[in-house]
DNA sequence: AAATACAGGTTCAAATAATGAACCGCAAGA
DNA sequence: TCTTGCGGTTCATTATTTGAACCTGTATTT
């Protein structure tokens, strides 16, 4: 791997934690000699990246992000266009729904809408989501062009939990079975307790660039029940679509 | 300088672009080698900072930065915490007001509120503020310790118009001035046209992290409203502040 | 109070990755 | 048809990255 794409996976590192980390365990973290991790970090550091604590000297994700985000939202506004679908969707179905956008090679969250309810699922902003293991990911599969799937099924499976689907063959079927369906449903394939509906966001090519997805504790969902919020979350998925190309230039 | 360096370098130059750029352009842009441009692109694009358009083949910025952004402003919530300040201030003036946040050696706008009036100044999101020749910049300078000026002042300054001071003893008139006053102004030092008031927003410990900036066309500005202007853009950065840190875990 | 452990950070010879001139194939314009 | 300029690639040369061993300061243990 290039120097770039090791200090660009350390950068990723640090930004799924959620708390300060000192130069020793970001670089086993991350497999670095503690050197290399140290050279990235200043280098990370002096372009904004990465920021380091004057007191503690723990590193954390730095503010160039922010900017740089603006800067790709003023020409793309995918997430304050889906904001309100989101909103309303979580309002409707009563549970946490969240938004994922696929980029760098992966699908990872990039907005959540808590449900009002006591009892609720936590999504994490963020988290990449694997393609075989959740709901967003599967619905993102499913509308790929079939080589594509092809290749993302030979990747290894990684399993999160006992339900967690690892056969290729099992995946390529509820691939094929989102793909009629226009939406997708994962039980427990990602963590224990928590089912979700996704659909994906399609660009007008037909090509998916993120997804939509509803997750819900198991313990107040029936089938019917995951139907009809499937159902709702394509069409609200379809309503960003429709909205971030249509209002584009 | 360091492959990382370099390819950061790159990201910046293609954000500063506010549309796509090809290989030989940006190659060109950047100083670098047309081979090595490409290499770094690639490695940027595996990672999400940078996508290529499939259908022209050229780079634009990548969705990867918003993912960061919203972790980092779930933990650092500057902008959202600063913008009912900005677009107060902006109703409050009835001018175009921006936020700048100071990562990787410079100050950056990260966000901005239009003035309502039809006669408006437009301020570009991600512009890097220089410090001797905007109002933001010398009203983040005035508040760093005095060895940190010095090294500022060192710098080569770039001359931005007619009026822009370069002389780092006219520079640091102008600093001392502002630290005294609390604010800062600077009279078409960087735009023609436009006149500037910006106060320091505060870490607990009295260094900076960025600025608040008021710009209003020359033409219905006089001293009196730009001291005016400048007064409750001072009191809308120490609210900033107070708010920011107050509220923070 | 001395000893230990472990943190962040640095050094420099050895190992490896980055570099760029020259190249290819293709498409638009002359 | 020929030329120009684009995106993209190749591979011998060159410069950078690498990491074991090293410092130094500070908690923690004895």
């Amino acid at each position: 791997m290039s120097t770039i794409g090791k200090a660009l996976s350390l950068l990723d590192a640090i930004s799924q934690l959620d708390k300060d980390i000192g130069l020793t365990d970001v670089a086993r973290l991350a497999t670095l000699d503690k050197a290399t991790a140290r050279r990235f970090l200043v280098e990370l550091e002096k372009h904004g990246f990465v920021e380091q604590d004057e007191e503690t000297r723990k590193y954390r994700l730095g503010a160039a992000p922010v900017r740089l985000a603006r800067i790709r939202q003023a020409r793309f506004p995918f997430v304050s266009v889906a904001a309100p679908f989101v909103k309303a969707l979580a309002e409707e179905v009563g549970e946490t729904v969240h938004l994922s956008e696929f980029s760098g090679g992966r699908l990872s969250t990039i907005h959540v809408e808590d449900s009002s309810q006591a009892h609720r699922v936590i999504v994490d902003l963020g988290t990449p989501l694997p393609f075989h293991a959740t709901a967003s990911g599967l619905a993102y599969l499913a509308f790929l062009p079939s080589d594509e799937i092809e290749r993302a099924l030979k990747q290894p499976m990684e399993r999160f939990s006992d339900e967690t689907v690892t056969e290729p063959e099992a995946v390529r079927l509820l691939v094929k079975e989102t793909a009629r369906r226009g939406f997708s449903i994962n039980q427990q394939g990602f963590e224990m307790g928590v089912i979700s509906a996704a659909a994906p966001v399609l660009a007008p090519s037909g090509k998916p660039i993120g997804s939509l997805a509803v997750a819900a504790p198991t313990a107040r969902t029936t089938r019917a029940r995951m139907l009809d919020i499937g159902h709702k979350t394509m069409t609200a998925a379809a309503g960003i679509a429709q909205k971030y190309y249509g209002a584009k230039p």
